[in-house]
DNA sequence: CCACGGATTGGCT
DNA sequence: GCCAATCCGTGGA
């Protein structure tokens, strides 16, 4: 066995630089564990929200009830609800109280494809059911995985819900933009993706 | 107390 | 490319 490839990230990967998560993220197993069933895809597209400085993060005006999973220390689950519609799972990062999060916002599917077609197509009428439109969003890969505000706060070095190393990837490997669907703070180029995979939510 | 708008998605002009 | 759907936390009055 090689000693980290398969094991789950403990602690100490979470409560590290903001960036540096971000990024090193990339590339990694996520991974839903049921008692019948199990789901996992890889990292492949992530956006990184910070405590101060960054008016688009939920954390800029202070601790709320909504989001204060993101003021916990890092390696906890902040699942929210938005546009009355989706939920966002992001991973929490750094010390107690920074308020720095990870949005994942695209996976390609490994295992479990068929449950989380159930999951994120049963029920509604969606034309495009093919797996490039499983999880290439962060709404999508909450409904694909089965991710809800039961989930919000979690411990990802649990047994339920973690996260499996992998060697992390070149520089030349990841893609860097602005961030999507934010309206203040937009100049900070916090998005990365694995560049030329066909899983992410876009170019 | 109430109006606003959002870390999105899917279908249609 | 554009826009409506749909809920509720947040913040201003």
């Amino acid at each position: 066995m090689s000693p980290n490839k398969f094991r789950k990230l403990k602690r100490e990967f979470y409560k590290r630089n903001l960036l540096e998560v971000t990024k090193n993220l990339l590339g990694k197993i996520f991974v839903v564990q049921g008692e019948h069933f199990k789901l996992s895809g890889k990292i492949v597209e992530v956006e990184a929200y910070h405590g101060e400085h960054d008016e688009a993060s939920h954390a800029f005006r202070g601790k709320t009830k909504r989001n204060e999973v993101m003021f916990w220390e890092g390696g906890y689950l902040y699942v929210y609800f938005t546009y009355g519609a989706h939920y966002c799972a992001n991973v929490v990062v750094g010390k107690k109280d920074e308020g720095q999060a990870v949005l994942i916002r695209a996976i390609e599917p490994m295992e479990g494809i068929d449950k989380m077609k159930i999951n994120r197509f049963e029920g509604r009428s969606i034309k495009d059911m093919s797996l490039l439109n499983l999880t290439n969003g962060p709404g999508k890969v909450c409904k694909a995985f089965g991710l809800n505000k039961m989930h919000n706060g979690i411990d990802l070095t649990k047994n339920h819900i973690f996260i499996l190393n992998q060697p992390n990837l070149k520089k030349n490997e990841i893609g860097i933009s602005r961030r999507i669907g934010i309206s203040k703070s937009v100049d900070l180029k916090w998005r990365f993706f694995i560049k030329d995979n066909p899983y992410i939510s876009r170019k």
